[in-house]
DNA sequence: CTCAAACGGTAACCTTTGTTACATAAATAT
DNA sequence: ATATTTATGTAACAAAGGTTACCGTTTGAG
């Protein structure tokens, strides 16, 4: 999702690409960069923005697979696949700058350096892992253990009870695949049994111990736990 | 899932490697090949027998992604993720052989042979598609939907409006994530609507329209169709 | 051929999530 | 500040799918 270390996006013939403004294009936030169904032959990078990747199905409804954040290449793998038809629509999330390296460039690139090619691979294949975690959320969570999941996981990383969700709900909606309204009940119910305090954007956990229990499934409906 | 012309597959360096007795190990029926959850240090290679990858979650339910077929790797993408967890369980469905190679070996080809190269990214971008694929499938669409894409594709491959299913329903509610009363409620709902003529693993399809419109949400829960 | 094990259909019931509609609150532009 | 849009909570209801339990059928080993 964010721009981690990779021996890809830090090799020089790489990043030398990435100061050629030629290549570089603007998007206003809103605009779709790439629809889901058409042949993806470049591969993107975005270089300043926030970009995002829906799946989008026929009736309006999505999912947001994944936020991308500079320096980030849009769908490495799928620029390669027998199939190069992108399942997923690219949006800006806010005025964007989009890199564009052909296909043809990447595989110089690969061929010339090691580093460089285990970099790419293991971007390709962090997004296999990626869409693999998707699935066993997506089958085998509730929309409470994906809220339980995601509370503890920002807390963790601030090192506090207290978290800011940096989205509106309906954002959060679609990053887990679930119905705006159904999200804002499940946040309600966690609130009613006095697990979370919720204001706006700021969330206490109150009863982590509780919060733990229900991603870990031990919950049936009833939240018959102590404090911690 | 099965195998198809590929360029990585295909080439000579790879294929050599095949015939080396020393990297091929064999698995009974039902045996578990790979863990979920453990490491993957080595390519797998699928070169006899039938192969499945399954996400189980703690409960002991189940999703099938992929079955494999001779020649098929395995987990292509993951050998090189950041995180090289296997997501999946790798289980034997029939007796199998199951050829071995290093990251390191892998990485040595794809640096001599840039058909290699390009055919092993074509083999990790077309798992990326396949789980985004899953995913749409998953949030998107009913079992009935699941039903009506998965017959029209086997008939239409068959070139006829019967078909034989390759797999038990059990197998099958596996691969559509569903549970197997569930699916075999939808079957003889379907068969119900004389939209079906289901007689064990032998399905005729009575209204091949009525199943494209099922397969692309134009009906609700009754079926007030034509023939066809 | 026989028998056990695996497979499959079904019904009653439950749980989760989605849908729709509406009122309120918050954010943003003018 | 005020107006307008966007975001949010909520409730009643619907729909889809899961669970469990049971029994009949098919399959395949011996």
């Amino acid at each position: 999702m964010n721009a981690a270390k990779n021996k890809f996006l830090e090799c020089k013939i790489f990043t030398s690409l990435t100061e050629e403004r030629s290549r570089i294009r603007k998007y206003g936030k809103g605009t779709i960069i790439h629809f889901q169904g058409e042949e993806y032959h470049s591969l993107l990078v975005v270089v300043e923005g926030l970009v995002s990747a829906e799946i989008h199905d026929p009736q309006g409804k999505k999912i947001k697979l994944e936020t991308f954040s500079p320096v980030s290449p849009i769908a490495p793998g799928i620029l390669f696949a027998t199939d190069n038809t992108l399942p997923v629509t690219i949006t800006a999330e806010s005025d964007v700058k989009i890199l564009s390296v052909s296909k043809q460039d990447i595989l110089t690139i690969l061929q010339k350096d090691t580093a460089c090619l285990e970099g790419y691979l293991s971007l390709t294949g962090d997004k296999i892992v990626l869409l693999a975690e998707k699935i066993r959320l997506f089958k085998f969570n509730s929309i409470q253990q994906k809220i339980a999941g995601y509370l503890l996981n920002l807390s963790k990383k601030k090192g506090s009870n207290h978290v800011r969700l940096p989205y509106t709900r309906e954002f959060l909606a679609d990053l887990f695949g679930v119905a705006r309204p159904s999200l804002s009940r499940e946040l309600s119910r966690l609130a009613d049994a006095k697990i979370l305090d919720i204001k706006n954007k700021d969330i206490t956990i109150l009863k982590k111990r509780a919060l733990n229990y229900i991603l870990e499934g031990k919950f049936g409906t009833l939240y018959d736990y102590d404090n911690g």
